[in-house]
DNA sequence: AAAAGGCATTGATTCAGATCAATTCAGCCC
DNA sequence: GGGCTGAATTGATCTGAATCAATGCCTTTT
């Protein structure tokens, strides 16, 4: 990993600040600079002492900047942009287990494998310290812990939300459970969804084939249920129905 | 739920300990009485405060105690037997999301209803709590927010390995995958695997019909991969064969 | 011991989605 | 604009697991 600079330690925030969910403009926790979104404020006098060890890093689209099985060495809290994260089979199969945004933190694990992949989507900030300082920074600020549980409670709830689609569900089920949660997902509270990553990100994430992808999309699209836009955008036509496909109410 | 009883009280620890998974004898964090094992100790002034409103109940084998969707108003951690979780389709479909055994703590989310309904297998005995008592309880005892974040991280590993048997592999690789796991998470060392819920259950865990379990289990028999024996249980013949297969690499 | 009820196994057939195979489309770079 | 390249769509065919349908096999009841 050669493009990572470090910390811009100048901009020296009077709080400390989490980067989070809750998209309020702020400081990064671990390194003090400006972030597109935090949601927990710290009182804090250690300042100097927390930006110590903290490193900025940039990750080009398309690079894997966690290995899976590799040495869980680091945490990361991403500042800005998008990343999948995934876990793969010997023969190439892989299934991409979610998406993580602004504010996220990945590498939480018990174990000292990582037990899966993280490439980022487009160009990724994110801010990376060391387990030990992980678990010192826990020590000192009982709410990054509250919200690192937090944090995996809601993770723990999609999970099983989509063990459920990839267990049950139908390709037509699964695509509908995916355009609306990309809704709920998206800032804009608009009903066009946008679909940055590729078809093989979503057959990937679905449980499906690429090809199982786009023509259930074109079915749905003949359906009226939704309309295709340029640039990886969708647009839903028959919220309603869409959402009764997505809950499996009727096949 | 008809079938609780308060907590003993009379049975006063003089150290609050925590039922878990490390497999030492103790005493319940809630109620304070005798669990089969626990893990974390935690030094304490105020075990009667913290005793006040614990009650111990006790379930019947196939009583679902969480209803998914129902108001989260409790909190549970499972002193004694073996639960199931789930989620459930309008028309019936089910998968179930995991299974928890003595020491699993319950209920933990952030959203105000539960995610997964929750069943005896069989007679279980635990620990409940409300939901503000539990919030008190994490502001009094750090160790416990660690150790719910530690079991958290567990479980979100466990998920994402689910994910990727749920979306991409075969039956055969799932259901070794299962009996693997199974292995793991007996107590006993020996390859003699217990199986103590039904097909059905299996079916609805690994994302298959019963039919396909049951020809999977005999196919495995036939290969010489495993022996069936009395009474829900499977003897690991092959254990390499059956990780190779479990693993993807060859189909 | 016989009857009954609930799993589990096994067989026959179907089907949703995978696989194999062309096109078609959308950017991009001269 | 005219190729060039990788992604997306569409079509034809195949197949693994689901579905439909009998038995078989324990456990409980009488």
């Amino acid at each position: 990993m050669s493009d990572q600079t470090t910390c811009r330690r100048d901009a020296r925030p009077r709080r400390l600040i989490l980067a989070g969910a809750h998209r309020q403009p702020g400081y990064c926790l671990t390194c003090g600079i400006r972030a597109q979104s935090v949601c927990s404020v710290i009182d804090d006098d250690d300042i100097a002492r927390l930006a110590e060890t903290a490193v900025e890093t940039l990750v080009l689209p398309g690079r894997t900047f966690i290995e899976e099985g590799a040495a869980a060495t680091d945490f990361y809290n991403i500042t800005s942009g998008s990343v999948k994260l995934f876990k793969a089979l010997p023969d190439g199969r892989r299934q991409i287990t979610g998406f993580a945004t602004t504010g996220h933190f990945l590498g939480l694990a018990v174990s000292d494998q990582y037990a899966f992949g993280a490439e980022a989507i487009d160009t990724v900030r994110l801010c990376r310290f060391s387990r030990p300082r992980m678990r010192q920074l826990m020590d000192d600020f009982p709410r990054l812990e509250r919200r690192l549980l937090a944090e995996a409670s809601n993770e723990l709830v999609a999970a099983q939300n989509q063990m459920l689609l990839l267990g049950r569900k139908t390709a037509r089920e699964r695509v509908a459970s995916f355009l609306l949660e990309r809704m709920r997902e998206a800032q804009d509270p608009a009903e066009d969804v946008p679909l940055p990553m590729t078809r093989s990100d979503m057959a990937d994430y679905l449980g499906l084939t690429i090809e199982t992808v786009s023509r259930t999309l074109s079915w749905m699209r003949t359906e009226r249920l939704v309309a295709i836009g340029k640039g990886h955008t969708v647009r839903i036509v028959a919220m309603e129905r869409l959402q009764t496909l997505a809950a499996g109410d009727a096949a």
